[in-house]
DNA sequence: TCGTGTGAACGAATTCACAGCG
DNA sequence: CGCTGTGAATTCGTTCACACGA
């Protein structure tokens, strides 16, 4: 909106935009702060600031890449991270023939550098990209490296301590609830059932 | 649990190994049906091939992948999704250098074969792996060719009718909360905020 | 005795509806 | 007027607690 040079918007037009209802935005909004006017709506740059202020995206984030596989390099690779104030700043593997190997403007390095080039670095978030077996150990380095944040990408649940922020993204669960949600629009179509719901 | 060759589960095993209360486990299955048996507990077995079926993983799904660029390559090479009963049985790009590329044993392909190809192979799902400005126009040619189901990894919101199932992964988003929570954490450290939540 | 399945009680989240401000 | 911010009403989801079957 703010690109398209829209001043304000009203919490109905917020609504539209995200598939929400209208006093959903507005109580969720005023949970943080008073940023509308009454008659008028909220103004599309303050509210962008202030939702931003509210994420942490008022900074850029030092991200580390653990696993220089497929899953690591599509990531790496991903320039949305960068324009949301996310910078992959080291990459870290255990292979003999992946170390060493250039990634742009960066080295891969032996996980075993990863306490140094975290504090050399200040790396914030750890980003895990190896095969499920290897999800927790590497969890535990993150952690003994002093990573305030992980974000998980291997197909297991792992264990962080409460003082770190834990995030697992199963993709394999996302096909799941997928077929499950075609399954459900199938019975819906042919009467069969109740208990169908949106999905998005 | 099965691999272990443990019998049965009791809804508190489960809620332990799932983070959830027994209650709850006991709640959601038995909206399902009644798998348990009083004083024993579910047996394993039993409820794995339960809840495969609940979720529509009793058979094979056929997947098209569109988009043949890092995001992907890295998808297709995902063993898990296989592994699950999802087969990316065809991949498709609109890149002149793409097309034609031999990954593993098929063929990249125009996405104007989309449609023949859908029918052809019996295609249920899409998976949308190209940049956000193209998403749009992607999903509506995966609905166009009969798809049921559509998963986006492009950082866009996208519509499709409502016969159609519909799953977005937004990365961003998952690195932007785990900036959310690590801030939540640091306020809650310092005693400086309620109004912290636990995050997994 | 153990542990499910489930009404009843409770608590959380959403929606309603409107006073009040620009 | 138009639209926010917010108590009150309502709906939804979770937890309690226990009868009952294995």
């Amino acid at each position: 909106m703010e690109t398209e040079g829209q001043r304000t918007v009203s919490s109905q037009g917020l609504a539209h935009a995200s598939g929400v209802t209208s006093a959903q935005v507005r109580k969720d909004l005023s949970y943080f702060g008073n940023f509308g006017k009454r008659g008028l709506g909220y103004a599309v740059a303050r509210l962008r600031k202030e939702i931003r202020l509210i994420l942490g995206l008022n900074r850029r984030w030092r991200v580390a890449l653990v696993g220089a596989g497929n899953m690591g390099s599509a990531l790496f690779a991903y320039k949305e991270f960068r324009r949301q104030g996310f910078d992959i700043v080291a990459v870290f593997d255990v292979s003999a023939d992946r170390i060493g190997q250039k990634w742009r403007d960066l080295t891969v390095r032996h996980i075993d550098e990863l306490r140094a080039e975290t504090e050399r670095l200040g790396l914030d978030i750890g980003v895990i990209a190896v095969p499920a077996r290897s999800a927790q150990g590497v969890a535990d380095r993150l952690v003994a490296a002093g990573m305030r944040g992980v974000l998980n990408f291997a197909h297991r649940r792992i264990q962080v301590p409460p003082s770190v922020a834990l995030r697992t993204v199963n993709l394999s669960i996302e096909l799941e609830s997928l077929a499950f949600a075609i399954k459900a629009l199938g019975a819906k179509a042919t009467g069969a059932s109740r208990r169908t719901r949106a999905t998005a």
